[in-house]
DNA sequence: GATGAATGAGGCTTCATTCAT
DNA sequence: AATGAATGAAGCCTCATTCAT
């Protein structure tokens, strides 16, 4: 608590007169970060409406990737399971909740497999998350775009030879 | 450090007598355990020496997800990057180097893309972990030859219609 | 401070404006339930001006009683010796000064020992306190006459058989 | 806490090592207190098995007196009931107990008036505490003996002329 | 070499007091 | 003169580390 009221630049006791406690502080700036990625995620959805199943995909991560790159320190928070984050961020339910929805477009417009289910709008979740880990495995950094448009070809093309 | 203390069955000063401090000693214990896994992994490819490209990736899984269901608490720290999980884990580059030898014998073999690089690996191995946060999604359990296979069979030939 | 504040229905800093710091608050909040108490004794007393000694005596507990009953919290306070109030109560001098009035009219009167001096004030205000704390030591209350009247019967009679 | 283990000669986490808390801690040093005083008090009625009713009380008395005149400190936070106190100290039962069975004494003796009861016990203990304050209200002190007859001679003879 | 009580820095929280508005 | 957000000293407690036995 001193180390935020100092980079915050207020006093302890500050702290204490806007939150209950360290816990709901910390619960605030996390939602707070949240709903800022999530109204920039909503309105590059809104700006994709009318764009293919694949092109949304491919919006929708880049602007994620965009997210990521200006709030590191959050999402490196966010990603880990480290116990009270875990209570907190609630298993990004809205980022889930957001990529079911487009491959429920991909299913109307009948460019997905069967048996594409829940569990798969799951893995795509976590292929994305891995795409923020190359530095970590000594892979050179990549621009937003790219990682997003190679996520979504390996998501949708698979790795296997004679991919369409 | 009572608590480890207790649960070995030693005490405290013990424990310092072979451990510089509680971050040496974390990280032995996350190296043993480490090691542990490592050699159960290379026991399922050796035993898959003969078998397909195909074949390998879905015994390695198997054998990998096995190993979390018998480690969870070990593998939920492994996960998180709090801090100073990530200094010690080291971003499993072991994991990492023998999914990249299996993907090289996938190209000998001609059944991967051609683009298919490290980067590929690397979300592989994401996807991998998605395949864990299952429950935290709300999605019911599968077991570790079922999840392997389906793990395998998206990454190889992808979500989108007309796959092979 | 700010709960005293918001009962006042003002602002702390307000409170500050009249009151050097929270002891001079205190010090003045129990200064006035003290003067309110002793006004009601001192109108009691007029009123007992013509009555003989004992009544006096009990008349003057009665009322005592009676206002403790009606700030049970005040005097809650007024009783603990703990730290501040010790300080501030001063020995409550004016109970004292008004019971030992009253004894000096009881030796006029020749109904007193000889050797009842002003140690015999202090005692018979402690019997009176000990009167309050009835409950704690599970013994069923009594009406303030009552207690008065058991009271001024045990200081002047004695709980020994055919004293002296 | 720093202050009592600075006063113990110990680092507060040592405190800690022996005591849940700071209630855990008080509790067991003022019930340290209280079983030295209470021994004290039961060897001294052991003494005067064989005395007299009023010898006894003299005796008893004395004892108290001598008692909180070593332990000043202890019995000053006893007599207040400011809150933490009142919950343990448990409003000395003890010494009421005690009382009790020694004005029981008088009962069998024949000394005692027919309506002396349990609320005699208890205003008996706050006439004694009362003793206790002389200095508070501008009276010289006296020893522990002489205050003892004194106040037994005032509850069992009263402060009444030829009282009845 | 093992033990575990002692240590005290550091963490969270409260609350009397201040002072700019 | 009133306001109440800001302040930070002080309080309780934890726990990694030390060291005498």
């Amino acid at each position: 608590m001193a180390q935020i009221a100092e980079r915050a630049g207020v006093a302890v006791g500050t702290l204490y007169n806007r939150f209950a406690d360290r816990d709901a502080l910390l619960d605030e700036l996390l939602a707070e970060r949240r709903r800022e990625v999530l109204a920039e995620l909503d309105r590059a959805l809104a700006a994709l409406e009318s764009a293919s199943f694949r092109e949304q995909l491919v919006g929708f991560f880049t602007t994620w990737f965009e997210q990521v790159d200006e709030r590191r320190q959050f999402f490196r928070l966010l990603f880990s399971d480290a116990g009270w984050v875990r209570k907190r961020a609630q298993a990004s339910t809205a980022m889930f909740d957001r990529l079911e929805s487009i491959l429920k477009r991909g299913h109307r417009e009948k460019v997905l497999r069967r048996d594409v289910d829940r569990s798969f709008v799951l893995t795509l979740l976590w292929m994305a998350k891995g795409m923020l880990q190359r530095e970590l495995y000594g892979l050179e950094p990549i621009g937003p775009r790219e990682a997003a448009r190679s996520l979504v070809s390996l998501f949708l093309d698979g790795a296997g030879k004679e991919a369409r």
